[in-house]
DNA sequence: AATTAAACGCAACAAAGTTGCATTTAAGAA
DNA sequence: TTCTTAAATGCAACTTTGTTGCGTTTAATT
């Protein structure tokens, strides 16, 4: 793998997810992060930032992309599946992880998986009282 | 529901969609259609067929919006979940429904769901020749 | 044939993401 | 510590994708 640097946007940027209980998208990560470093700079951190395996994109079924923290041992060598579910309340259009949702799903013969994004809208506990 | 026409524009896109094997996108879509009609039109008439759930939506892992027909029962009365696994080639890019994969999750409590989305991404069996 | 609201085309706009390039900077080497 | 250099950044420009407003056209009913 190519080497990265850790430098200081990566890091602000890094801990503004990884502090979130909810997803994030780019807009909101610009906003929280105080406008600190430019718009582009940000798409390239969340890229290295999902290649390194730290965060994970997540893609809504509205389209929006949002990006959360991996909650995997670092210790773990190959490239990490994320297949739990990820819930979208469509009242408070708050994104979460869901890391113990995982679904059991059999494909045909002769797929090869590597990647998946399960997404769920609806309504969440919070905005169903 | 509020009255809806059939129009030429609407029936040509409609059919493109469901002659096709594999889900298409907005842009796709416009160019099979021979610039038929307007960039706008098409994207309001991909709203329409979805609301009236002859087609569905679907989310790629990488952000991309493809559409592709409904294969339910017309007499079913109540809104439809897309809950089949749709399989995205990272080779050939081209997204299939796999109308028979249906995974099974458990949400925990209160937990509301009004749609689902299901990507994989991987290899399909014709690239993995 | 007349009516009318749905559908359309067009222009303008907004949001999201990408690319090229000159400048800055993190991190290892001297 | 300073030197070196490739990674990272900022900025401008651009593309792609999706939306909105409005005047005109047209499907479907009367």
């Amino acid at each position: 793998m190519k080497n990265t640097r850790n430098t200081i946007a990566k890091a602000a940027i890094f801990e503004l997810i990884k502090n979130s209980k909810v997803a994030l998208s780019h807009a909101e990560i610009q906003e929280l992060n105080q406008e600190a470093c430019d718009r582009v700079t940000i798409y390239r951190i969340l890229d290295r930032l999902t290649a390194e395996d730290v965060i994970h994109k997540i893609v809504t079924p509205s389209g929006t992309v949002k990006y959360a923290a991996c909650h995997h041992a670092d210790h773990e060598e190959q490239h990490h599946v994320h297949n739990h579910v990820h819930f979208n309340c469509e009242v408070c259009q708050l994104v979460t992880c869901l890391e113990n949702v995982e679904p059991t799903f059999k494909l045909p013969a002769n797929y090869k998986v590597n990647q998946v994004n399960f997404t769920v809208s609806g309504i969440c506990p919070s905005c169903a009282l």
